[in-house]
DNA sequence: TCTTTGGACTGATCCATGTCAGTCGCGGCT
DNA sequence: AGCCGCGACTGACATGGATCAGTCCAAAGA
């Protein structure tokens, strides 16, 4: 157990007391295992649990009609998996492993418990929504307006600072288990695609993604490219020390 | 004052008492006026309000650095402005009204209070929250999946959705206020091709937008052509029936 | 050992949508 | 009355990215 990648994410925005993070602790409830590949909730599904990611990543999604797929985002480990679909009666999207995870069920209840009494805790929870809330947005602006390569680009920006949140990246790079297939559907291009643009980025000399690893070649061009702007991350991450 | 657009948007979730409603009440504060295209809020602004839609329309949108646009997404009566960026310490996003609106302020400390008093009254703003991100996401699906057409119609269908819900819209139509640009910037597209797409889908019989309203001509058609499943929206809405 | 499978990668071609360069009509301003 | 500016609308042309139709390689299974 990597020191818990909930509490060091929270504690990035603020510093949590002892008692605070026992609380914080009081709601993981069953820790559980997925393999990669299975879904563990389906749009539609009515009565779910939520999760928090503990070790692996994972994807949310939607289908469409004529079976294409449009990945709305990825969570690593400190992510909340299914909160909002918790709040509405349906969940309005289907989530997938995109490696073997482990989570830890939260109880909806427990939450609302923690909001009324540690206001403090509520906050941290509430700004970690709000946080995910504005990737989902900015991932919209790129879909709407960046063409493939600056999409790309901020896509794995966006993944290196938040991996570094968490202590699984820095400047350099980091691990990443996605397929082309499935940053295809992330970023709403075609797996050809794709492909062509990480070789366009690779002969640039910004960043390589091989073999299961992201190379930061030039950080600050990279970051100019992709015209990215990391303040909707609300973090003053490790990544801005230079 | 139509009856209180948020009470009814509210209600439509959970029914709420006398005592719930005169305490939602109490959340309005000053109210305020603002006039079209005058920011209420700016990308990167510190220390912002949030603010209850009353009257009027306006539209979230972020900016790029080479001077494009994306409209993240519409505000119209009932609705929140300016919710999430009050939890981030820094708004990520403007807000431009598109009418001249009236809006009544909300206080974060107010709304965190009835957080841990009133517990249902908590819920039902989380779930007005939680579809809003519902929206966004489904918005991002349309961006990323659907063709332009898909995406107008889904579109024009899920504002009437929303309208009438606030007793704003029917089966038969609304009124909308927004300008083709306007539309483009929302789409992800140009103005001269959502001009286009409005053509194409009026010459087929299924929507027509002219001169400020929106009509359905043929509602069910066009449900079916646009793949509008609207329980993301989480509502049982007027437009169910019949 | 041979086969199968999934992921990375490529060239050729096509098409949805953007861009350019306008026209037209209307309401507001002088 | 005349002008201005904005929004709707259009045709011609350009292009980013999709689609098609593959190859190659490594790991897993038989």
């Amino acid at each position: 157990m990597p020191n818990k990648p909930l509490a060091l994410k929270l504690g990035a925005f603020v510093a949590l007391s002892e008692a605070e993070l026992s609380i914080l602790e009081g709601l993981h409830k069953r820790r559980r295992a997925f393999v990669a590949g299975r879904d563990l909730v389906h749009q539609g599904q009515i009565d779910h649990a939520a999760y928090i990611l503990e070790s692996g990543w994972a994807c949310s999604y939607k289908l469409l009609h004529d079976g294409q797929r449009q990945i709305v985002d990825f969570q690593i480990p400190g992510d909340f998996l299914g909160l909002r679909s918790v709040v509405l009666h349906i969940s309005d999207h289907s989530i997938e492993p995109v490696t073997d995870i482990e989570v830890t069920e939260v109880h909806v209840s427990d939450l609302l418990e923690v909001f009324s009494h540690t206001p403090r805790l509520a906050t941290a929870v509430l700004w970690a929504a709000s946080r995910d809330e504005a990737m989902v947005v900015e991932h919209l602006v790129g879909i709407g307006r960046r063409d493939a390569a600056e999409r790309m680009a901020h896509f794995l920006l966006e993944l290196g600072a938040r991996l570094s949140l968490v202590g699984l990246g820095s400047r350099a790079g980091y691990a990443c288990p996605l397929t082309q297939y499935l940053l295809a559907d992330a970023l709403g291009l075609s797996a050809v695609h794709v492909n062509r643009v990480l070789r366009q980025l690779r002969e640039q000399g910004l960043v390589t993604f091989r073999d299961g690893f992201v190379t930061f070649d030039d950080y600050d061009r990279l970051v100019e490219f992709a015209d990215f702007e990391m303040t909707y991350l609300d973090q003053v991450g490790p990544l801005l020390a230079k």
